[in-house]
DNA sequence: TGCAGTAAGATGTTTTTCGTATATATTGGA
DNA sequence: TCCAATATATACGAAAAACATCTTACTGCA
């Protein structure tokens, strides 16, 4: 019986672990993540979520966020661990076992893909993936699946907002994900019902039609409620 | 920059990994769960959570299922997945990440402890758990609010129930992890208008009052509704 | 320069649905 | 016949959904 008490790790063959990250942002009206192209085996060419092996001295959400940011720059992201994958088979070369999180950013905080970097990363747009490697589609359908479920109970869309904004903003977010309209004005009710969104004394400006108020979260951390 | 295409796993040292499974189930009217005395350092002779290491050909899903089950016997519980724990100095041995799992299943189902194993195994009430080892109070709570909320919108008590049961057992249950006592037409007409519960055409017998109607869910896996 | 058209912002009312609160009759055993 | 728990119905208020209109600033054209 392998016990904490009589089990002496060092002797016994342990898994990688690996931590791999589902960063979701808007871009082109469309809910996009970021994705890196493999250049070796296995999977040679497919596409892959941004990941790393966990270091000896860091936690969890340090090495994704280490690994995120290493592609996309962010520093200010929203990260929350999603789900750990350990099939003994989902990587061929070893034994892998993964813990999967998301992230969010606007858009406007991501620096732009580099070209001279020596791995190609690219955005795609969740319903336009190509082939990807190792269980990562599995990954990114649970991704969109806490994303979607977690707008509806929570402020977590402040993570794919910049400082202020509309509240059209707010709602088209909702509809992209959502893959639905939603009724404005039951949109607004619901959610300055919810008290976690401020309007600022800032319109927005520059655009052809009446300036939106702009508004703020009043918390950039996620809370949840109903 | 440790990618997967560059890194070479067997260079670097790996972390141990462990599952953790906190096992529930409803015992003399109160939410419990089963913890093992630890019998050598570190937290020697505290209570912690039943696991162990990660086997190199299992899943984690099969480890947890494994553990759990040399301890309480019980081959078909509901058995999910909760939080990976990874923190550097979470055990004080060597770098150890944690998959841990929750588990439920009716009381009625578990072997009783064994006397005679090495090891003591109680079960504690949620309201009064004793010291603990590492950071498994962390894990207990985390765990203890995933049941109550995926109380809400699933029919995933029918994991703290046998085949069959009187309506009044399901509200208990309830009544028991909320920790506040519901209405019983209210709650009747809720749980009968998730769809999930059907009425057998038995009643329950030898008890000093009128017997009720034996009720079974219509699928025992996770459905969520709302 | 001013005026009409346009595109999106802001707000209010009605209807329906859902959760909560409450009352009473039923059943089988003690 | 009393008890203890089952079983069922109805009323109320809050929240969600459906739906219409007015407001504002920019645009383009005369």
């Amino acid at each position: 019986m392998d016990t904490k008490e009589t089990y002496d790790a060092s002797k016994f063959e342990k898994p990688s672990v690996t931590v791999d990250v589902l960063f979701f942002t808007i871009k082109e009206g469309m809910l996009q993540v970021l994705l890196i192209k493999r250049a070796a085996w296995p999977y040679d060419s497919k596409w892959a979520l941004p990941g790393g092996f966990v270091r000896m001295n860091e936690s969890l959400d340090e090495a994704a966020q280490r690994e995120i940011c290493e592609e996309c720059g962010v520093k200010n992201l929203y990260l929350e661990q999603l789900y750990t994958f350990g099939d003994p088979k989902r990587d061929p070369r070893t034994r892998v076992i993964t813990v999967a999180y998301y992230a969010l950013a606007p858009s406007t905080e991501i620096k732009e893909v580099q070209e001279e970097e020596v791995r190609e990363a690219k955005y795609f747009s969740i319903n336009d993936l190509p082939k990807l490697a190792f269980d990562h589609k599995v990954i990114i359908e649970k991704g969109f699946e806490r994303l979607k479920s977690k707008l509806g109970y929570s402020n977590i869309v402040f993570g794919l907002l910049p400082k202020t904004f509309p509240l059209s903003e707010v709602q088209k977010i909702y509809e992209i994900i959502y893959g639905r309209s939603i009724d404005k004005r039951n949109f607004r009710k619901w959610i300055l019902s919810s008290g976690l969104v401020v309007s600022t004394d800032k319109k927005s400006a520059g655009l052809a039609h009446r300036p939106a108020l702009l508004y703020r979260f009043v918390k950039n951390e996620v809370v949840t409620f109903k």
